[in-house]
DNA sequence: GCCAACGTTGGC
DNA sequence: GCCAACGTTGGC
C-alpha cells in the first residue's frame, strides 16, 4: 500500500465539500501536470491512503485523510468542451489525463499547518516542504506518514 | 498583491 | 534543440 498527499484549494474543493458529497466520495479530476498524472495513472491504487491538503489559503496544511477507492483511469473532464479542464490534445483511445476516486476517511480536529511540517526534522525529504513545490499529487513514505500522524 | 519557482509554448 | 516569453502555482 502506498501513501500520498493530494492538494486542493479550499475555495475550489475543500475537505468539507468531500464530507458532504454523496457517499463521501469524489472524482479527483482536473490534474493537468505530467508528474502528478504519472502518479495517478501508474501508482495510485485502490486502498492507498492520502493526506488531504489545503493550499493557497489562510493557513495551508493537512486537514484530513482520504482513501483511494478507484485506481487511476482516464479523466473524462478532459473530453468535455464545457469543462474548465477540457484539453483537446488527448483522445478517448489515447487519453492524456487521468484521475482517481477518493473517499473521505477523517477530518483532523485542527489543521496541521505547513509550518509545522517544514519545521520537523524527519520531514525534510517530503516533496511538500521543498522549495518550488508545485506538485498537486505527491508520494509520502510510510515513515513520513507515521511521523505526520503523530503530530 | 507580490514574487519566486517552475512548466509550457513557440520562434528560430 | 535552445531559450526567451509567458502563464500558473502557492507561500507569504
Amino acid at each position: 500500500m502506498n501513501y500520498w498527499l493530494i492538494k486542493s484549494e479550499p475555495t475550489t474543493y475543500s475537505i468539507d465539500n468531500l464530507m458532504k458529497a454523496p457517499k463521501k466520495t469524489t472524482h479527483w479530476e482536473g490534474v493537468r501536470n505530467y508528474q502528478a498524472r504519472n502518479f495517478l495513472r501508474d501508482q495510485m491504487k485502490k486502498g492507498d491512503k492520502a493526506f488531504f491538503y489545503h493550499s493557497n489559503c489562510e493557513v495551508p496544511g493537512i486537514v484530513g485523510i482520504v482513501e483511494i477507492v478507484k485506481s487511476g483511469y482516464p479523466d473524462p473532464s478532459a473530453f468535455d468542451p464545457e469543462s474548465k479542464y477540457f484539453d483537446p490534445t488527448g483522445t478517448r483511445e489515447n487519453p492524456r489525463w487521468f484521475m482517481v476516486d477518493v473517499k473521505f476517511i477523517e477530518k483532523f480536529k485542527e489543521i496541521l499547518p505547513l509550518t509545522r511540517l517544514k519545521a520537523h526534522p524527519k520531514l525534510q525529504n517530503l516533496r511538500l516542504v521543498k522549495p518550488g513545490n508545485r506538485l498537486s499529487v505527491l508520494p509520502v513514505s510510510a515513515k513520513e506518514w507515521e511521523v505526520i500522524l503523530s503530530l
